[in-house]
DNA sequence: CCCGGTTTGTCAACCGGTTGCCAAAATTGG
DNA sequence: CCAATTTTGGCAACCGGTTGACAAACCGGG
């Protein structure tokens, strides 16, 4: 018999000689990693002592833990995550749930996330909902058993569903406000503010919003401070859309922008306005001498079209970090710990005026 | 007392009547999740029964089988992923070790690896080395216990931690060859060839190559193959650099870059490109007209740029796939499985001809 | 109706940590 | 020098699954 048909003869009955282990032993690599076990054997103590020594510091007399420490190093013990986050529930890890990778909206979300988790010793899960919600729902369930926490970055869920999700586990949504659930949103007004302000002095007086997802709370949620604002600065104002929050879905609206009459367009993202813009400019469009094009978020490559594109900045980096920051206080106040009480600074957006922004045409 | 402050009295000393569980049973949430115990009760069979009939389908009577499923459904069982993963020592993740999550390169590399991990049912958990070594190491010692495999993305590791690595458990580079390790290599040869066939099209004889980080494996593969393939084209080349992999780094190479008198440069990545492209015309120097350019990669946003960005492509995507699809026939293989036999299509890249190439100053 | 062979489900051990409880050892004080 | 108190470390149960071994139940055939 070859080495190689290994299994296939399972229900050999003279198999009585030292029945090897469950698992083969760290799947046939290298020795298996050294336990708290080993350290103990090593050490002359119990393994609950090994983990005292190792989890509790002070907890055990200064020499047993520095044996202990010792024989650690030596065996270059790494701790099991899984072992440990069986009987504690502490996994150390938290979910982020994208609608979209490839949207450099969430690149800076990603990367302030990233590094706010590995400062505290947490690893991130992360998934993709491709704009969807079926397979958002789909994934929040798959990370919700190994994560300790779950942050939901422009969800394309329902708020019963985030309530729902909420009820589980800690969770934090970015860009969303949902009743009773701990979430993390720029200020979006002073931004909408200075743009609006800036398109005002430029001499527009008719606007258009280009809308993103129509289940996108941002979304509306843009849309609706343009609707509060812009007449009360004297402009009319109209919305185009929904579509979707691309290039693509820019670009597919150029015929309503036009046939709308207005002077300045505001895009739901900046994806949409550069889409706009270069349909614009491809169909000979000047911009911004005919049409006037703002985006939202100032996301990686929006000061590389031609004219740079003028747009209201999110601070991204800053959410992804207080997303992670909040959620490990709702972890921390969970396991007993104080309530929270410093409190973030403020996110705020600002208007950064560039060049695809001028003088309306009259 | 308040609601509120729920700790504080934890040495109470007449809590006997039936001691409460390790843990907060869920941490105070709602009921704690279904298990498999719960599932045997309802159903009226053994544990192990249920652990069967969910994982070895045809194991158990189909009735029992039935049975066993319902029960399931009715408690909304979810499999607790670390239970699994305690005996088994699989894991059903997977870890991806960035160099920069910033970079737009790894956008699609990303999506493409996440898309084909979640399609098999494989969790995807990220990290940063933010171009550090250090990092790197410290960051893939902490994903290791969990993952059943590693993914390196343009790592910045030395040759002998990647061997080190990889005898502990299933690893793939990309961007990246190893001696012994298996890697996901796109061909950069053709798009090369394009470029440089391209350039002496265009009566360009004398190039540089503006280089990125040193420790880049895949720097010194593009420079190989530009040193190689250049003069048999009759160009002359030099190198400028090392330098950062990004919009700086190629920005402030423009000095060299004009002292060299060359009349086209390729630049290691996109991002130095660009940055080196906007430096230059802040100058004052025209693009193409005085100076072509070319990037490597093809990244999100080098076609935003005016005049577009001539590039080399690099299939992002496919890479990113195909490594996830890589690292899962070395996990099943070790495991006992069939060994790898379907052979993924080569990844080729491509010239990808815009605007920033021209006809050569002279 | 009995026998050998196959299905089916139970038992119990195990993965690698954590932690409540307790007893032995060390320390303090009178 | 002994009682009271505090430190220290061991025991054993537990987290939620998986799996080898085994026995009971079932099957068809002679």
């Amino acid at each position: 018999m070859t080495e190689a048909q290994h299994v296939q003869d399972a229900q050999n009955p003279e198999a009585t000689e030292s029945a090897p282990p469950v698992a083969p032993r760290g799947g046939r690599r290298g020795r298996p990693a050294a336990t708290i076990y080993d350290i103990a054997k090593l050490a002359g103590v119990n393994p609950s002592t090994v983990s005292r020594a190792l989890s509790k510091p002070g907890r055990i007399n200064v020499k047993t833990e520095e044996r202990i420490h010792a024989a650690a190093k030596e065996l270059n013990y790494r701790l099991n995550p899984m072992a440990r986050a069986l009987p504690t529930g502490r996994t150390s890890s938290l979910g982020l749930l994208l609608a979209d990778i490839t949207n450099p909206m969430f690149f800076n979300v990603v990367r302030g996330a990233e590094s706010a988790a590995s400062m505290r010793g947490y690893t991130l899960l992360l998934a993709e909902s491709q704009e969807s919600s079926e397979r958002e729902a789909a994934a929040a369930e798959r990370l919700s058993p190994s994560v300790d926490g779950l942050v939901l970055v422009t969800s394309r869920l329902s708020d019963e569903q985030i309530v729902d999700l909420a009820a589980q586990r800690p969770l934090v949504v970015i860009n969303r406000k949902v009743h009773g659930v701990p979430g993390i949103v720029p200020d979006i007004e002073p931004g909408i503010e200075q743009a609006l302000a800036h398109l005002g002095g430029l001499g527009h007086t008719s606007i258009a919003f280009v809308s993103g997802p129509e289940n996108s709370w941002m979304n509306r949620a843009r849309w609706a401070a343009l609707l509060d604002r812009a007449p009360a600065l004297g402009m009319t104002i109209v919305e185009i859309g929904p579509g979707k929050p691309t290039l693509e879905g820019g670009a597919t609206t150029l015929a309503r922008v036009v046939a709308a009459g207005v002077t300045a367009v505001l895009a739901y993202n900046d994806l949409m306005a550069i889409g706009l813009m270069r349909a614009a400019q491809e169909s000979g469009l000047d911009v911004p001498g005919e049409l006037s094009i703002i985006g939202f978020d100032d996301i990686f490559g929006s000061d590389f079209t031609s004219p740079q594109l003028s747009t209201v900045r999110t601070p991204l980096g800053a959410i992804g970090d207080q997303a992670v920051r909040l959620i490990m206080r709702l972890i921390d106040e969970e396991a007993g710990g104080p309530p929270p009480l410093e409190s973030d600074q403020p996110l705020v957006t600002e208007f950064v005026v560039r060049g695809s922004t001028g003088p309306a045409a009259r």
